[in-house]
DNA sequence: CCTTTAATTTGTAATCATTACAATATGATA
DNA sequence: TATCATATTGTAATGATTACAAATTAAAGG
């Protein structure tokens, strides 16, 4: 928990007990949440925590750098702790969200015709390699 | 008008005028209009128009791949008619999104990692250049 | 040109994620 | 330990999108 700490004083965020489950959570479970369910998980713990709480903090975090922000899905944001620039994948059928580590020149580029750039995002939508798999089983 | 009649019926999709409205809308607005504009926008000349029309008809459209749904802005679907593969850029000041025709290796590809690709989206975000140039002189 | 039928359109109501806001509580600093 | 700015909480509001059922209409055939 100490590593939290010092990841919200390094970013000089006040260190509360909500912030800390929060970043613990996005730590711990890189499956790309949405509010609702990191929400969902943590109030179980943290009875008083509320869901504004949880969007206040996504934010801030998210202001600092210390989570991405996925829009891939349309309906609902979706948070990201893995900083490493990397792309990601939306499944049609599962709604998984996979990472997909691949060589992007793009990700390094600052500025495009005079636009300055501050966030890359690479968004890939299909079929996931399991549920293919599953739907080839079906039609055996 | 011919012209997005043809397009409908290539596609076996039944010609109503609405539909054909909102085709050439799409078309001669490069804007990555939200349904809310097109529907306000086409309102006027079509007084019975409903806006439950207008996101149906795109979601035809976008279903035979005659549009193409952004996601970039995480509150509201933008949508766009310019077919061809290329990437779009948020100002994160005027909201203006922008075509970026950029080389992308990774938008020929059908398949990363046993996942089967439908769509790339290639999203950048920061401030353009008109937003750039107008902080600058702010600053004079 | 008329009939039939399935698909489309329409308007309203419901849903769902997110934000606004004001009162209360709390972390950091001196 | 007192102070104060900031964070948290709960509720209410917002705004985009979808569900649904009734009315309308495009397309095909006779």
């Amino acid at each position: 928990m100490e590593k939290y700490v010092q990841i919200l004083k390094k970013n000089c965020l006040k260190v509360t007990p909500q912030r800390l489950e929060i970043l613990k959570y996005l730590d711990t479970h890189r499956t790309h949440p949405t509010a609702d369910t990191i929400y969902s998980n943590l109030k179980n713990n943290n009875p008083s925590l509320s869901k504004t709480t949880v969007y206040n903090t996504l934010q801030h975090l998210d202001e600092h750098g210390l989570v991405y922000t996925l829009t891939i899905s349309g309906s609902e944001s979706r948070f990201d702790s893995n900083i490493n620039p990397h792309h990601h994948f939306l499944c049609k059928i599962c709604s998984n969200i996979i990472d997909i580590d691949i060589e992007c020149p793009n990700v390094k580029k600052v500025e495009v015709g005079g636009h300055r750039i501050d966030e890359v995002h690479g968004y890939f939508k299909g079929v996931c390699a399991s549920c293919l798999k599953e739907s080839n089983n079906g039609e055996d």
